[in-house]
RNA sequence: GGGCGGUUGGCUCAGUUGGUUAGAGCGCCUGCCUUACACGCAGGAUGUCACAGGUUCGAGUCCUGUACCGCCCA
């Protein structure tokens, strides 16, 4: 047999790439029951983001754990998809093509649009954007594949989803429309966290806090009918005009006074009431805090809680809304003792964003008399924002649809504990945030590459949209887009009429749809046979950050669908951290591409780097990993190739597990039958990192760096003596065993070498990741040695003549004119098991085994060296 | 402010239910081209296990507190 002389990686992924696929030896097969099934619900990456070195760390974790279920004899449900919808992609979309969507444009067939245009904008319609979308994100898909493609990610490729198409639309809307129906989902028009960039609403999931500098203004309020004034301190001082009420603590001494009557805010001289609630802070400021429509969250409380009037003053885009102030007995709601001064302040605001409003403010306070208290006190705080966004967050009123998912906290909490978590400790991150719960799912967004929202509305006889009477779509016609499409029962020509109906122009939170990942898989809607088979599915592989995202809403939707859990385990992998310990990031530019490391690596060596942090845990990204992966592939090239080749030539039938009968062997084999049993047990906990760390330990110090070693010399021998069989039928079992140990972590040289000699072995498959995991139960007939000790006492005393050769700064192919071995007595006979091998092994004319005197005695050998004649 | 995790040789990390003298790889030093591999082999040096208490015959491991790092949430 003729072996390739270096190990090329390149060259066999290439090869097995394709092989794989035709063989089709990761494709789930329907015809087999549940409990011989193992179903994964892989997280869709987002396609629109980076390629980044975090993807190959967490989806290789993934594919440790599949394949060494596939080689349990699982049948294995690995699908793959893609999230494509969400703002990343359409703000790629926008920038690359210098586009604005504007959903109620009508669709031009024969758009066409090229990249890199400079200039304004042009405004397209919503079906003309999501063309252009599709386009981008298949080009993203293809990257994406490749990658995955390459990283050996054993996926069944023949389930391969995205989550905009036809299928993943059907399911997210009929989720939606099954909600609906269960009257888990509701609309309402209320203050709602809003990014006034991306114009939309987002839901608590998407909050990220970011402390910024700030400032305490003080302003007086005068109180009205007198001479007297109170101090407040706001940081938002812009939204003054928006004063509605000023909240004291109902202990605070200072203003027992005043509480109960009204002040009257400076600049515009509103009248607002003074009331007092726990939640105003003495220590905070001065303790006064004045009630916008809407500041904060507290805001929003307080005026829901004592039902003060509303005076909104953002518009979605963040700029102060244009209004008049009239007098008190007027109709405009915005009421001021003083009218024409209160227009005149507010039109050099009018317009403005929030933080040129603030400066302005500012400023006209400043110029004016009493109005500034004392000078503003710089502070830090924590602001909202959305966590794609780049401006703070607004609560700005707007109609918008929700899942009742506040009353479910104790349900949901339950529903968490039904899940086993790896690690253990991330479940707490899930039961913190159902506890931490605040609003409902906000679930639409005013966006355009996403699932619409699958509803219509009457349309009265005024013309105005009747929210309140929802016209919902036959379940077969899904998936609709109520833009485009008329309910049963219209025409075309009724759309926005009156008398007629109106879509509903928004689309659902991107988690609406990723949070049916397993109901997509499973075909939940078109098939409920197979759904029934694959829900719930064994494991949900992903990272920590998306816990509150991800997991949760899916938790969630699996619960209120059909009170079900989705998957019986999370496995969460940590994250791959700079190597300053800091979190990757595209605007630290601290990423690494993956690509260039598999060119440089090989895609085994970047599996192994992955495949050494264990589940959980952030490991700082240290490329040295990738060259002891790449070392530890070389290792098991050659040691492949040399030992394949030291019974290539000897029929498997003469190489049973029967010809292992030399003691040395036999006790070798009793060392691998631990280690079997261990890494199996490892990677039912999904801890594929001991496996590893257990595996290659032996792989390199018991089998090549020992074993091979020993055994060598009677593999030279030239007859096919008993001896030199039991040396080749070992050598072939520990290789068989070893390369399908290490078969989940590189796939790729491990198929390479299974290639070399096994595929057609019986009891084997052509393809060493279908072919079955070893056990002990492969080694059961094989008797143990009859001696015990002799395998750690040969290595002791194979450490010890080596440490001779070594002091005497010889080769260990230096032969030994003598060894005088010492040891105790109860070992002697287990080295004598082992001494002819250790004397061919290491040169040694004659050995002398002295038992030690006494029990406690250290063992040590002394040799004697040939002389060496120097050749002239 | 609350929660979770971490702190072990220069670096990256293991350390099972508390049990001899705390491990590995990388890096470093010395030697060795040994009929697979120099991407190798053999040998060697390097640790107050963050700190302070406590429990115990015995603590890297359990308990309490402190410091620092990271993450999550307010």
């Amino acid at each position: 047999m003729e072996f390739p002389k270096n190990f090329e990686p390149g060259n066999i992924e290439s090869r097995w790439q394709g092989g794989w696929a035709d063989s089709r030896i990761y494709a789930w097969d329907p015809s087999r029951g549940r409990d011989e099934t193992f179903v994964v619900d892989t997280p869709p990456p987002t396609v629109s983001g980076s390629l980044h070195v975090g993807h190959l760390f967490s989806y290789s974790h993934q594919d440790f754990i599949v394949r060494y279920q596939r080689m349990r004899g699982k049948n294995i449900f690995f699908p793959i998809g893609w999230d494509d919808n969400g703002l990343p992609t359409e703000r790629r979309v926008q920038n690359m093509y210098n586009v604005k969507c504007d959903a109620h444009l009508h669709y031009k067939p024969d758009f066409q649009r090229a990249r890199g245009l400079k200039g304004a904008p042009e405004v397209i319609g919503r079906k003309n954007f999501i063309e252009l979308c599709d386009v981008v994100t298949k080009e993203d898909e293809a990257a994406f594949r490749h990658l995955w493609t390459r990283l050996g990610l054993s996926y069944d490729w023949e389930q391969e989803y995205a989550t905009i198409d036809t299928h993943c639309r059907r399911t997210s809307q009929a989720s939606f429309l099954d909600l609906l129906a269960k009257d888990e989902a509701y609309q309402d028009n209320r203050p709602v966290m809003w990014d006034i960039d991306f114009q939309t609403a987002i839901a608590q999931a998407e909050v990220t806090d970011k402390e910024l500098p700030s400032a305490y203004h003080h302003l007086r309020f005068g109180i009205e009918g007198t001479d007297e004034y109170i101090v407040i301190a706001t940081t938002r001082p812009e939204l003054l005009a928006a004063c509605v009420a000023v909240v004291v603590h109902p202990d605070d001494a200072r203003y027992q006074a005043y509480v109960g009557r009204n002040a009257v805010t400076p600049l515009f001289k509103t009248p607002v009431p003074i009331i007092t609630d726990e939640k105003a802070d003495p220590e905070k400021g001065t303790g006064v805090v004045m009630v916008c429509t809407f500041g904060d969250q507290t805001d929003v409380e307080w005026w829901r809680d004592y039902r003060l009037p509303m005076r909104q003053i953002l518009g979605g885009d963040g700029r102060l809304l244009p209004i008049t102030f009239g007098p008190k007995d007027g109709d405009t709601g915005w009421v001021s003792l003083d009218p024409d001064s209160a227009n005149e302040v507010y039109s050099h605001l009018q317009g403005l964003t929030t933080k040129k409003a603030q400066a302005a403010i500012v400023e006209i306070a400043e110029a004016a008399e009493g109005v500034i208290d004392s000078p503003k006190k710089d502070i830090v705080h924590a602001v909202k924002f959305f966590e794609k966004g780049d401006r703070p967050l607004e609560l700005i009123p707007a109609r918008q649809w929700y899942v009742k998912i506040i009353d479910k906290k104790e349900a949901l909490l339950a529903q968490g504990r039904k899940i086993q978590w790896h690690p253990d400790f991330m479940s707490k991150r899930y039961e913190h945030w159902v506890e931490g719960l605040n609003s409902d799912w906000c679930l639409s967004r005013q966006r355009f590459f996403g699932v619409p929202i699958p509803v219509w509305y009457k349309v009265d006889e005024n013309g105005l949209a009747r929210y309140d009477q929802i016209i919902v779509p036959a379940a077969e016609t899904l998936p609709i887009d109520p833009l485009d499409d008329v309910p049963p029962g219209y025409t075309e020509d009724q759309r926005d009429q009156p008398g007629g109906f109106t879509g509903d122009p928004d689309v659902l939170d991107t988690w609406a749809t990723s949070s049916l990942t397993p109901q997509i898989a499973s075909r939940w809607i078109e098939d409920k046979a197979r759904h029934q088979k694959l829900f719930p599915m064994d494991i949900r592989p992903q990272s920590h950050e998306i816990i509150r995202t991800w997991a949760f809403y899916t938790i969630v939707k699996a619960y209120l669908h059909e009170n079900e859990i989705p998957w019986k385990n999370v496995v969460i992998s940590g994250w791959i951290l700079d190597p300053d310990r800091k979190k990757m990031s595209k605007s630290q530019g601290n990423v690494i591409t993956p690509e260039p490391l598999i060119d440089q690596y090989g895609a085994d060596s970047v599996r192994y780097w992955a495949a050494r942090a264990r589940l959980g845990v952030d490991t700082a990204y240290d490329e040295q990993v990738f060259k002891v992966g790449r070392k530890l592939c070389t290792k098991l090239f050659n040691a492949s190739k040399f030992a394949i080749g030291r019974f290539a030539d000897i029929p498997e039938e003469e190489l049973g597990t029967e010809k292992v009968t030399a003691e040395l062997d036999r006790a070798v084999v009793a060392e691998l039958r631990p280690l079997l049993d261990r890494a199996t047990q490892a990677f039912e906990e999904f801890d594929y990192a001991q496996a590893l760390s257990m595996i290659e330990e032996f792989f390199w110090h018991v089998f090549c760096d020992n074993y091979l070693e020993i055994a060598k010399q009677r593999t030279y021998e030239e007859t096919l003596s008993p001896e030199r069989l039991s040396a080749c039928a070992t050598l072939r079992l520990l290789h068989r065993c070893l390369v399908r140990l290490l078969a989940p972590f590189v796939p790729y040289i491990t198929e390479e070498v299974w290639q070399w000699a096994y595929p057609d072995d019986t009891d084997m498959r052509a393809s060493v990741h279908v072919s079955p995991w070893p056990t002990s139960a492969e080694l059961a007939s094989i008797p143990e040695p009859k001696t015990a000790g002799i395998w750690t006492t040969a290595v002791e005393v194979v450490d010890l003549l080596r440490k001779a050769k070594a002091d005497a700064n010889k080769s260990m192919a230096a032969p030994l004119r003598t060894a005088d071995i010492t040891l105790k007595a109860a070992s002697i006979p287990a080295l004598e098991a082992a001494v002819e091998d250790i004397k061919k092994m290491l040169r040694i004319g004659q050995v002398n085994i002295i038992p030690a005197t006494a029990d406690d005695t250290v063992s040590s050998v002394q040799v004697v060296f040939e002389e060496v004649v120097e050749q002239a």
